[in-house]
DNA sequence: CGACGATTTGAATAGGATCAATGGGAGTGG
DNA sequence: CCACTCCCATTGATCCTATTCAAATCGTCG
């Protein structure tokens, strides 16, 4: 575990406040791994082995049924993922693929557990952590039982157009099969979304994405602040 | 707070290993209060100002937005519900409504989330409830996102065959259009989903349904360990 | 008994998925 | 560098699922 690497943990609110001896204890057996892209990280059966810390690249989370695939949320540096499955001592819950090349730093489980056991304050950072994704799968699920396929493209392109912070001129993050997947749609349908936001501004060149209407692509979206992200 | 409701709260794997003194604290300023049927308890724009316990009657927490409502999940005794909110301090993300006359102990927020700092064994024991909540909307979110009305409902029965482990013949605990809601249909299409399932061995007789072909169902149903409750 | 809401059934419509075919890039190998 | 291949994206046609609107039935409760 070279120095940077327990930087970058440090960066986390995660872990921004546990002391040096904590963290190193924590640390121990951890390693920071490279995978190339598209590569299965575990599947949902398997047992929690690490807690993922996404330091470069991107990674899908997925869950599968039946022949059916569906994308629950993708992860961008720096975050963890699979906390909550860490903290449990059990099975994954979610499959998990790189979507590009991708450094993750894999921290035991173990190591994991015996610092909430141990570190009152990690406890603590831990439960608003978990709270937190507890409310953004809510948001993900009300998302996807409250509106239509076309409103989930048009508050997604809000919510983008907001964190980029691009006056209108957005880049998708990710391939569009994924995005249809994550905004659980088939591609043909994300197309056809598309072509219906076309009246409301939405000018799309590849991964180009223009909204010239911002005003009617709100009064088409609704936004709501309990379901889209701040 | 008189010791039998105390000892209600001290039966949930929550607060069981609470020291005395800390869940007299906890308590102060705690009331258990009965409310009718069809009561909003909060909203979900509402800051949370409780932790709530059900002691008695159903609660359902559901979202609504542009007019469209869904439930989000149901609640039965002895359970808490949202610890996630009470434990951020912001608002509650759901609303909340009695779906039977019921009683709920009210514990102030500040109380629990001054107990999490303080009693690093119950800020552990929050981790572990509120690793298991995330889990269960993961499951919710995977239900929905990858399985049509039918294969839902169907589920569903099963599951409730498992719980109320009475062979074959049991009892929908909450009227069908608030199961419809709960399942992600309307009240009309759960009819036909049950019609759909008559070939399957479902019979229908108002709230008592007997399964009389399990294995035909289940071959429908395709359960899954990482969707389906325990 | 009468009123109200829940449930069911029917018909029409809308939202999405599937199947098929085509076009367009990006990467690979010659 | 170019041709080839593969996969993504788009478009059209069709099918299926689910919602909406309407109406009838059933139960429950006052």
């Amino acid at each position: 575990m070279r120095d940077s690497e327990k930087e970058i943990v440090r960066s986390l609110p995660l872990f921004s406040s546990m002391c040096d001896d904590n963290l190193d204890a924590m640390l121990a057996g951890s390693f920071l791994q490279r995978f190339p892209t598209t590569v299965i990280l575990f599947s949902e059966s398997d047992l929690t082995d690490f807690l993922h810390v996404l330091v470069e690249g991107q990674v899908e989370l997925f869950a599968s049924t039946n022949n059916r695939e569906g994308t629950m949320t993708l992860i961008k540096p720096i975050a963890t993922f699979v906390l909550a499955s860490a903290l449990v001592d059990g099975a994954y819950q979610l499959s998990a693929r790189t979507l590009e090349a991708s450094q993750i730093l894999m921290i035991p489980a173990e190591n994991v557990r015996k610092a909430m056991r141990e570190d009152p304050d990690f406890a603590q950072k831990a439960v608003l952590e978990l709270a937190a994704c507890y409310h953004g799968v809510v948001r993900a699920y009300k998302n996807i039982k409250l509106r239509t396929a076309v409103e989930r493209l048009a508050n997604y392109l809000l919510v983008q157009n907001r964190r980029q912070n691009t006056k209108g001129a957005i880049t998708l993050p990710v391939e569009k099969r994924t995005l249809a997947s994550m905004l659980g749609m088939t591609p043909e349908n994300l197309s056809r979304a598309f072509s219906t936001l076309k009246p409301y501004g939405v000018a799309v060149e590849g991964a180009k994405i223009r909204l010239e209407k911002l005003d009617d692509l709100e009064t088409l979206a609704k936004p709501s602040e309990f379901i889209d992200s701040h």
